[in-house]
DNA sequence: CTTGTTTTGGACAGTGATGAACAAAATAAT
DNA sequence: ATTATTTTGTTCATCACTGTCCAAAACAAG
């Protein structure tokens, strides 16, 4: 007992052999392939290819496709262009946050050479409904934006900066609604102007208009 | 030749073992099949499965799994609830179709126990920019409804029954955005109520409020 | 009834995915 | 240097799917 109690808290490296690749980038390699070919196409071995590892390494290091999902969602929702609207607090503009989104929206989602759209908005269509695990992580996802986008909303709206509205929730629901559908629209629609003239439509008439 | 020339045009039935099966009940169990899990989780003996037919009638009636795909989106474009747009004329009020298919997507969606939401939006994610052959047809599709939606703008607008908006293009794209949007969050929004508020929120903002 | 045609059920080989198992390799600790 | 520990490369059995093939079944036409 008392021989193992004191135990090296800071330890360089653990013993063994060590791994012959980065986790955070292999969770970056299998967010990637998720983006560009949805969950169910693609399978463990994609995954230990675009990480450059075999799929022993794969087993050995992730539970199994879905666990390494999940990383890789937490990952995309952190580098997703809504992130954004996590930075608006009360006492500070929160238009200016929200046409930074739209626009960098556009801008991100055209520019994508393979127009891999929305890794969460894709997953809607693949996942709720269809697999238990995470599906309700998906769904999380989507409450958890309209949530974030009725603060911001009713911030804005306090602050004059956005033309009141009746039912502030139901608003956030379709900005939502809006932003799914934009993210899907954008893998039809390729020019970045004309998904911006999109936006701007979208913002007049929620009542922001002015630059 | 002349032996030939006379045919019976009107045949009753082909010579041969007839069907055991109806081919346009085949493509409807082929649509809710891929309407439900999504074109990449449906395998042919799912299909023929659903169809109640063995592979092999499979593969004589049908010549793969895209191919009935794409029967079965023929199908679900002419019963879906924006089919009704295409009933809009010059002379008479559009609104109210506008109206009626907003609350039908209401209904249908939050009423289907399975929750599949919309076989063309969920297929944006999972085929636009990765399936070569049905990517295209999908896309088709949301091309297809911006321009109908166009259409039906302009002649509300003319006809003073919506607001005048700056450029009717993009306010199309961005109705075809929220009705993708909307299609999608109605998978996680489940309540017809909530649904349609936030449809009446929309309506509202490009300048569509009486009753 | 016989013939010709088509569907059907079952079987087949080929492919690829899964998840586990195991020995070899590579390192830290002693 | 030896030992303990972990990762890695490889192999294995199992399973599901695909697309094809063929004989048996079922019917129309003559």
């Amino acid at each position: 007992m008392a021989s193992g109690v004191v135990r090296q808290v800071k330890r360089s490296r653990k013993p063994g052999r060590p791994m012959a690749f980065s986790r955070p980038e292999a969770v970056r390699a299998a967010m990637n392939t998720f983006w560009k070919n949805g969950f169910e196409a693609v399978s463990v071995s994609d995954l230990a290819d675009a990480m450059g590892i075999e799929r022993s390494s794969f087993y050995n290091t992730f539970k199994d496709r879905e666990s390494v999902f999940l990383e890789a969602l937490d990952l995309y929702r952190g580098l997703a262009p809504d992130a954004v609207l996590l930075t608006a607090r009360k006492g500070a503009p929160v238009v200016p946050v929200i046409r930074a989104m739209l626009r960098e929206i556009c801008r991100v989602r055209s520019h994508d050479p393979e127009a891999r759209g929305c890794l969460v908005v894709n997953s809607i269509g693949a996942l709720v409904g269809t697999n238990d695990t995470l599906g309700p992580r998906i769904e999380e996802a989507v409450r958890g934006a309209r949530t974030v986008l009725e603060k911001v909303l009713r911030i804005g709206i306090d602050q004059g900066e956005i033309r009141p509205v009746g039912d502030v929730r139901a608003t956030a629901g379709l900005f939502v609604a809006f932003l799914a559908g934009l993210n899907s629209v954008s893998k039809v629609i390729r020019d970045e102007k004309e998904l911006w003239r999109i936006c701007q439509s979208f913002l007049a008439s929620i009542g922001i208009d002015r630059e």
